[in-house]
DNA sequence: GGGCCTACG
DNA sequence: CGTA
DNA sequence: GCCC
């Protein structure tokens, strides 16, 4: 534990600023990268929250707390065959339909709900968890309240079985297995080390069935890469639960006219960065060359993820993901990096299914007779003109 | 009973 | 296996 | 676990 950083170097989001205006006026320099403003504070990290994480047990701690209200359920008339709600988009298309951030309705149930999905998702069975994934998607998106497990299996992406647990709920105001999961040390265990970076369901329970019941044990004892030993250690830093703010990392999708020298440009800025130490580790790296071949020529595709800075004042570490990619890319950058997660498997699932169209974060193709035709996407809204859905703002994509 | 986003290291 |  |  000695050996991790007890301060961290912030920057000014003005030197951001900066860089956009010099980019504009000094864009076509084939390897420009903008000089960097001195670091500005050091600002210390207290090292005692961070203790308190790596030291965390789960035995005899106060229960998980819910996502969402842990309002008081209220007892709603038995079995109500009532009609859906009006205007609401009953697809299995997630990314139709406007999805809030939070929702208004149905919030305990989509906590509990959220259980379930994680459960799933932490006892490796991913078909299941996508499953809890449309339904809660669904009723995070429903207008009103639901009335009746009727009613609640109308919602296209909840089934049988989803409708029997809502039924439960309707009438008791919680779901058994879901709610035993807050009190339960293997479910908050699993959950807590598979949030750390490099750390996945396989190796969590790996973890567990060794013994381990904190990171710090973890950190003691394993024998571990050193990505996943450095995942741990960045762990209290980049813990969201201890913060205000909802979304921690930030994302930098980087764009030049000259369309050739993109992965330079990616390894200068990085190694700039490092240099300066604005960029204190380097978590993952991505610079392979593809091959385009209709340009005959390698063209750079790339991608970097580093732990860095970004809060003056308040010392707390960002993950930032450094994305370089071609001019015709970034409309597809942009959609594809931007998320959620699961408004990117709808929206790709969609465009595939319904209109033969394959959409990554590099492009779109059309596929007709064997061949695949490919489509520039110059913006966001361009993409979905192209696919022929309603444009969704970003705040509306949290399916 | 097949499919469940797609690509990357 | 993990990342987005 | 659900849709088609």
């Amino acid at each position: 534990m000695d050996d991790i950083a007890k301060s961290v170097p912030v920057i000014d989001i003005q030197w951001i600023r900066d860089w956009k205006k010099l980019r504009s006026s000094d864009s076509d320099h084939d390897d420009f990268v903008p000089s960097l403003p001195p670091v500005m504070a050091t600002s210390a990290i207290s090292s005692s929250s961070g203790a308190e994480i790596l030291n965390r047990r789960f035995k005899d701690l106060p229960p998980e707390e819910l996502q969402f209200d842990d309002e008081i359920a209220r007892r709603r008339e038995a079995e109500a065959n009532v009609d859906i709600a009006p205007g609401f988009i009953n697809s299995k298309y997630e990314c139709l339909r406007p999805t809030p951030y939070e929702p208004k309705y149905n919030r305990k149930l989509v906590s509990l709900l959220l259980l379930l999905e994680r459960k799933r998702h932490l006892d490796n069975e991913p078909k299941r968890s996508l499953s809890y994934r449309h339904a809660i998607s669904a009723i995070k998106a429903y207008p009103r309240e639901i009335q009746s497990s009727k009613e609640a299996e109308k919602i296209i992406g909840v089934g049988k079985k989803m409708a029997e647990k809502i039924k439960v709920f309707l009438h008791t105001g919680t779901i058994e297995e879901a709610d035993k999961l807050r009190y339960d040390e293997q479910f908050r265990t699993l959950s807590l080390f598979s949030k750390v970076f490099g750390v996945g369901v396989t190796t969590a329970r790996l973890w567990w069935d060794m013994g381990y019941r904190t990171l710090q044990e973890v950190l003691a004892s394993a024998k571990l890469t050193a990505a996943v030993q450095l995942g741990i250690e960045l762990f209290p830093d980049f813990d969201q639960s201890r913060g205000k703010t909802k979304n921690g990392d930030v994302d930098l999708i980087i764009s030049s006219k000259r369309p050739d020298n993109m992965k330079g440009f990616l390894n200068k800025l990085t190694r700039r960065l490092i240099e300066k130490n604005y960029l204190k580790h380097k978590l993952w790296n991505s610079t392979e060359i593809k091959k385009i071949s209709h340009l005959e020529r390698p063209s750079a595709g790339a991608r970097q993820v580093f732990d860095s800075f970004e809060k003056p004042s308040t010392g707390i570490r960002r993950q930032v993901d450094l994305i370089c990619v071609q001019p015709d890319e970034l409309g597809t950058a942009i959609l594809g990096w931007t998320g959620s997660k699961q408004f990117e498997r709808s929206i790709r699932d969609y465009a595939k299914k319904e209109k033969n169209l394959l959409l990554n974060s590099q492009a779109m193709h059309l596929e007709q007779n064997g061949k695949r035709k490919k489509y520039v996407v110059h913006s966001e809204k361009d993409a979905f003109d192209m696919i022929g859905i309603p444009y969704l703002e970003p705040e509306l994509r949290n399916c």
